[in-house]
DNA sequence: AATAGTACCTAGTTTGTCTAAATAGTAGTT
DNA sequence: AACTACTATTTAGACAAACTAGGTACTATT
């Protein structure tokens, strides 16, 4: 199983994390679940790598971040939830134009015939 | 005109190389110009990320470096030829495995309908 | 002599992922 | 009660690879 990891996502988790949450607001431990599922399991991402992305979109105004509410129904450690804000959704449509340019160019680079 | 450098990059330019000089030894200027024209413009890669790449390769024992002769016809600055081992082909195939992989999650995750 | 293109080299900066820990609540098991 | 495991967040420090921003040197053209 070829681990997707590292360098290879260096510029590229942003993108990935914003389109997960363009899918409807979670908390950063279930993006991260989220985002293993969708890499069945080739995708070795940690949460330290994730929990800082989250912060820098915070600060960078792309995802806004709140609390969940203490009288929840539920038990357990408390969550910090993300949703897309309007900035974080234009991010989103240049983070695809971005990736589609990359996945074509690299990709013709890669696969193109000797 | 999206620009593909950096962060983008890390982690994928050495496949590239590879895939590069899979159609035949070059010396490191070609293979940025190469590089570029495949990369249509789009593709910002500076003289200081490949040059070091290909040291890196070199000690990895990825590619082979010689310099060109002194005898040659042309005039000009002296140049460096680097080409495929057979580390350097098997390491190869085992890079555009690892792109397909990348590119199918990454492409998955940023594509899929919300 | 000035400019531009080819060709290589490299010290130092940047930055985003990862390592590796810590904290804390809940649930199930022995 | 003690343990293990899972959920959930936090963060200091390490690391590595692309980049910045220069430098050298030869050739050709204006």
């Amino acid at each position: 199983m070829a681990d997707i990891q590292g360098n290879l996502l260096r510029g590229h988790l942003e993108g990935m994390v914003l389109s997960v949450l363009e899918r409807g607001e979670g908390h950063g431990y279930e993006i991260l679940k989220r985002l293993q599922d969708l890499g069945n399991g080739a995708l070795e991402l940690r949460e330290g790598s994730l929990y800082p992305a989250l912060y820098r979109m915070e600060e960078a105004g792309l995802v806004q971040a709140r609390w969940e509410s203490d009288d929840s129904p539920r038990r357990g450690p408390r969550r910090r939830i993300y949703a897309l804000t309007e900035k974080g959704r234009r991010e989103l449509l240049r983070s695809r134009e971005t990736w589609r340019a990359f996945a074509g160019v690299v990709g013709r680079i890669m696969e193109e015939p000797a």
